[in-house]
DNA sequence: CATTATTATGGAACCGTTTCCAATTATAAA
DNA sequence: TTTATAATTGGAAACGGTTCCATAATAATG
């Protein structure tokens, strides 16, 4: 591997002068460039990145942290935050991070930590896994940070979220408009914001209107295509019936769907199904899903540039207002 | 940030001891490593990993390229990817790498080489996007590669992929043995030897048998959702009829069902539809897809293994034979 | 033409490790 | 006790860049 300092005795020129023309920084007349570039080529020269690195504590490279339970963390997202990044020549180092549990209370933070050790200049943290009171932490040390799908409120620009709660109301209403009244739901795990919020939103819609969901009509699921199967299997065998059921997720609500129709259920004519995220699946399950478009893609992106805004100071536009939208397609029967 | 050379002081001892602490190699009294250690500790000391990678050319770091159309590289075998990597201390780099076109017929070797260049000790090069040839010339300047679902023969300890010829075959013959002889087909793209050896075995399974599908009933997909829709209702129209359908992938045979359900087709009652994956999806549409089992994830998981040992020598157990399954669901009926 | 401002250039010093060798100390053998 | 051997230890040199400063070349000014 050739080196700056071959480069230079080939160019017959300083080290100084290389190290001009690899960065575009400082003056260089452009017939010394000619002949830098020249000796570059000829030797194949590539910049060591852990000596630039070195020297010049930036890293090339952001990190983003998020654990199983980011379930949207689809490999489409990374490609579009991927992308993002391609231009400004920074990479993105990913991590199976792991959440706080009992038996390890800093979990979430010790993955970090490792992630950020292992030399990045930001760090994307998506999902809501980690703590309000760690993620503010953490931003002390380490502020070049940015929240996916989450938010902080006293770190506003940098939460990229929309409003869960509004979501869940929409749904709510939408059923209702349809003429619902006995609904059964697939919940998700409850232990993030997010989960609560929509949870919320769907109950205030239904209260608002005076209709109330049966205790046995809630199934405790986990997002999974497994629980959203077992959850429809379930509901079906309790009292009272219902004509619409929400689901968490797609993948739930697609599980779901199929649960129910191997037992002789037509969907939407006997029960209604509603989803949740709007994933590529949900337009060919059968039938196609009506579903709340949840926009990760956009919030992604805009993530990625604040990051590198953060980080290398470009100045880059980012959206913060990301809309939720009700999906029609065909499962939902209009009761009215 | 403390550096080496601060714990050194504070500890009272050499550079070199307190190296030779962090590594682990090299011979340190026990009185000094706790010496040591407890200046670590006392000044939160993280070795820089630039510095690291800098002086021992090691980077801690794998690459992982692959392109969209490694449909299947999905998060969860990059979990489990980074599963194997963690015990090592050792990350994981992804790409949204380039195939060639006529317009960049270098793409591949270009978007791999700024992934190299980085600093990455090896890399898992997943599909079958890369040219044999470029493969085999890329080995030879960076030898620490693996090959995950593709093969090059003169390459065989670094290729996990299974044979596909034969998984196209027996699910040729599987539809045979139901009792179909009119079969329509949803292909994929036919650019990688993966595709084509399938398609093969399917086409030769049933030539053994006499059996010819009728021109009129290939419809050319690309593996996606979309375009598993447009062929199911574009074969729907065609002459001959036909009572089964083979896709390429269990994307394309999802929507195909949603396609034909849609239409009023019952499945498996009018039309059979084999997938071919095993994704997770395919147990959950309506009905739970028959289709074959491809071992992705166990194969990425040796692949990873297996360069885990090229790159840093340690002796992992690694696998070979992936076997292919035929996974039956409700999607076919034996016309026998 | 002399003087000043501007642009170009070379290279030492530094970033924070690892590695190697020489020197020292501890241990075992005689 | 002496000598040979093995275990520890310190620190210079090296890894390959960036940065900054002093100096040289060039251009602008009066």
């Amino acid at each position: 591997m050739a080196t700056i300092r071959d480069v230079a005795k080939l160019a017959d020129v300083g080290i100084g002068t290389v190290s001009r023309v690899i960065s575009g920084k400082g003056s260089v007349s452009q017939k010394t460039r000619n002949k830098v570039n020249g000796a570059m080529a000829a030797l194949k020269f590539i910049p060591n990145s852990s000596a630039q690195s070195l020297s010049s504590k930036r890293y090339n490279t952001i990190g983003l942290w998020g654990t199983k339970s980011s379930g949207e963390m689809s490999r489409a997202t990374l490609t579009k935050i991927e992308r993002e990044l391609q231009p400004f020549d920074v990479s993105l180092i990913t991590t199976d991070g792991e959440r706080n549990s009992t038996n390890h209370p800093n979990a979430s933070r010790l993955s970090i930590d490792n992630l950020v050790n292992k030399g990045c200049d930001g760090l994307i943290i998506w999902g809501s896994d980690m703590p309000d009171f760690d993620i503010l932490q953490l931003e002390k040390e380490f502020p070049n940070i940015v929240l996916l799908n989450n938010k902080v409120d006293a770190m506003k620009d940098k939460s990229f979220t929309f409003d869960h709660y509004k979501a869940g109301y929409i749904a709510g209403e939408y059923l209702i408009k349809n003429g619902h009244k006995d609904i059964a739901l697939i919940t998700g795990w409850f232990d993030t914001t997010d989960a609560n919020e929509r949870h919320n939103g769907f109950i205030d819609a239904l209260k608002d209107n005076n209709i109330f969901i049966h205790d046995n009509l809630i199934y405790r699921g986990d997002y999974t295509f497994k629980k959203g199967f077992e959850g429809a299997n379930y509901l079906l065998n309790q009292k009272p019936s219902f004509t619409a059921l929400f689901c968490a997720n797609d993948q739930s609500a697609m599980s779901a769907i199929s649960a129910l129709s191997s037992k002789g259920v037509n969907i939407p004519n006997d029960i209604s199904v509603l989803g949740y995220d709007n994933m590529n699946i949900s337009s060919y399950t059968t039938p196609p899903l009506t579903t709340i478009n949840v926009p990760v893609q956009k919030m992604a992106i805009s993530a990625a540039r604040k990051l590198i805004n953060l980080c290398y100071g470009a100045a880059l536009e980012v959206d913060y207002n990301f809309e939720v939208e009700l999906i029609e397609r065909q499962s939902i029967l209009n009761l009215n």
